[in-house]
Parts: structure tokens; C-alpha cells; sequence
DNA sequence: CTCTATACAGACTTAATCCTCTTAATACTC
DNA sequence: GAGTATTAAGAGGATTAAGTCTGTATAGAG
């Protein structure tokens, strides 16, 4: 469905939402990466996809990191994976087929672009305002479980 | 969302279908290869899965290929799907995050949850019967676009 | 019995995704 | 200005998915 490199993205938008709640600072990488248990360099690259994308801003140095650089009710989950998985997600024919759209549909279109647009729709009825107000109230996960190497 | 060793099986099963209702031989792979487009030898593969997962009946020599154990409208989409891809589409968290259910929910499970289950009904509700007769009255398409090598 | 058409099995190659590492560049602090 | 904490950029390794090839087994036809 969603890459991983994705779903990490969400899942540090969400932090990132977090922190931003609490105090209006830069938020280091490295802190995040430790606190959602992501890969450090892995995590530095997809956010410099959401820093590119114009989701995020970046400051370099001591109390550097990164945050939104648009209030946070006026963002998205959707903004987020457009940014890094594109828009085919919301395309594509569920078959495989080349050309999704009405005028030449596949066996299970009709079924399956209704069920897709309403993903769409899932994820731009996401802010990350509320969904982040969410996840504090309801107390709900949003990091990877810790990996025990031992 | 599906891999592409599913969205061929699929293909393939529609294919089969809509020989076995003309006459009730056993479909050789090799033509079935050629009409979608689909390289014959992953094919022979991703069919395997099927014969392997009882789906399919084949026949070794001269006159053989495969055909459908079960008579067509007791086989839906979801039972391709889940002898390829398997039941983890249905299970998992949008997140990515382990453990997906109702004792602990991510911030989109409840949406997420619904969307999944309504996608287990779309192929479950998808006889190959049924989803064949379509293809053949609607004059859908189903095979993949033959590739120019020029 | 021999020949041919087919499925079966598994090794192999290629391509994509996922992840790591190294070296910058930059901004703050003293 | 030196030192340090941070992001930026890009090379490269590891793993998985996708696709190819070669050979073997088997069933039917003559
Ligand atoms: S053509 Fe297949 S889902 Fe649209
Ligand atoms: S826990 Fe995330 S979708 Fe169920």
C-alpha cells in the first residue's frame, strides 16, 4: 500500500506535529529518529523529500532540525504521501492494468475507484492538527517498537 | 497494493475462466502467455502458487495446461489473492505499525480498518463466473498491452 | 517406442526498494 | 575564528521482488 520510507514519513510528520505543539522549535533528526526508532540516515533522507517538497523547513546547526513550515491544520496526511509516494497510489488500476479511467475500465473499477478515492479522501481528512491532538488524547501509538539486538 | 505476481494471477484466472465457459479443455500456459502479454515463464510460476494452493488442476504432455478444480462461481478474486499475496493486505496497519487491531489502534485505524475490510468484500464478492461474464458482455479489457520491441 | 507438447523445479539475473556510510555545508556558541 | 551540532548530498551495500533460463518429468500422438 504505503512504501515504508512513507509510513516512516508520517509517522515522523506526526512527532514532528507533536513537538511543534509543545514548544515552537526546530526538531533534531537525530531525537526523532531515536524516539520512533527509525534509521537516522534513513529518516535524514525522507524528510529532505519533505523538505524539498516545500512541506518542511530546515534549519542547519545547534538547535537546528526541521518543522512545518504551514500551521498545522492547514497540512495533511495526503500532503505527506503525495510528497513522497506521488499520486499513483490514487491512479492506478487495481488490476495493473495501463490507463485507469472510466472510459476503459477493468473488471473491478467502478468497485475499486470508489473504494480508492475514498482512501483519498481518508488521508486529506487527516490534519496533522488533529491527528496529533488524537493521538495525545487517546494516548495512541505512533513509534516503531524498539529493536532488541541482543 | 497487490504485487505483480498477483495482478498477472488475477489476469491469468480471467483468462481461464473465460476459455473453460467455450469449452471444458485444460488452457495451455504457453497461449495463455501470449495473449496478455505475460512472460510464459513467470507465469508458469505465479500458476504453480495456484495448482499448489489447490486452485488449479493441470495436465502435463500434448492437450494439457491447467483449469479450475471447483466450478467457477465458487472461486472468487480473493482466493487468487490470498494463494499469492497472501492475507497480510487485510491484516496490516496503514502505518506500518505492528500489531493492527481494535485494542490498539493508530490514529487511521478506524477509517483504515473499514476500507480494508470493504476491499476483502470487493474481491471476495468478485466470482470468476460472474466477473468473466462481465468481462465478456462489457467487452472489458484484460490482458496487458503487447510491448513493442523495435 | 519415439517424438513432441506441455507442466514442474530450481538456479540464476536484473531491478527496485530499503538502509548505511562518508563527506560535505552551515549555523550557532564561545 | 575555532569548535560543535546539526542538515544536505550522494555513493554504496543489503534485501526483496520481478523476471529469465535451463533442464527434467510426464502425458499424448503416431
Ligand atoms: S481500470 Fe482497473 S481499476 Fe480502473
Ligand atoms: S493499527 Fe494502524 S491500521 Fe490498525
Amino acid at each position: 500500500m504505503l512504501s515504508k520510507a512513507c509510513t516512516y514519513g508520517i509517522l515522523a510528520s506526526l512527532y514532528i506535529a507533536r513537538e511543534s505543539r509543545k514548544r515552537d522549535n526546530y526538531v533534531p533528526i537525530g531525537q526523532m529518529s531515536e524516539k520512533l526508532n527509525i534509521s537516522f540516515h534513513f529518516l535524514t533522507k525522507i524528510l529532505q523529500q519533505l523538505t524539498s517538497a516545500g512541506l518542511l523547513a530546515s534549519m542547519k546547526g545547534p538547535k537546528g532540525g526541521v518543522r512545518f513550515k504551514k500551521p498545522l491544520h492547514e497540512i495533511t496526511l495526503l500532503d505527506i504521501v503525495i510528497a513522497i509516494d506521488g499520486m499513483e497510489l490514487f491512479q492506478e488500476c487495481l488490476l495493473g492494468l495501463p490507463g485507469c479511467g472510466d472510459e476503459e475500465p477493468c473488471a473491478v473499477h467502478n468497485e475499486w475507484s470508489k473504494l480508492r478515492e475514498e482512501t483519498y479522501v481518508l488521508f486529506k481528512g487527516k490534519t496533522l492538527a488533529e491527528t496529533s491532538a488524537k493521538i495525545e488524547d487517546l494516548n495512541l501509538r505512533f513509534a516503531l517498537p524498539k529493536i532488541m539486538t541482543d
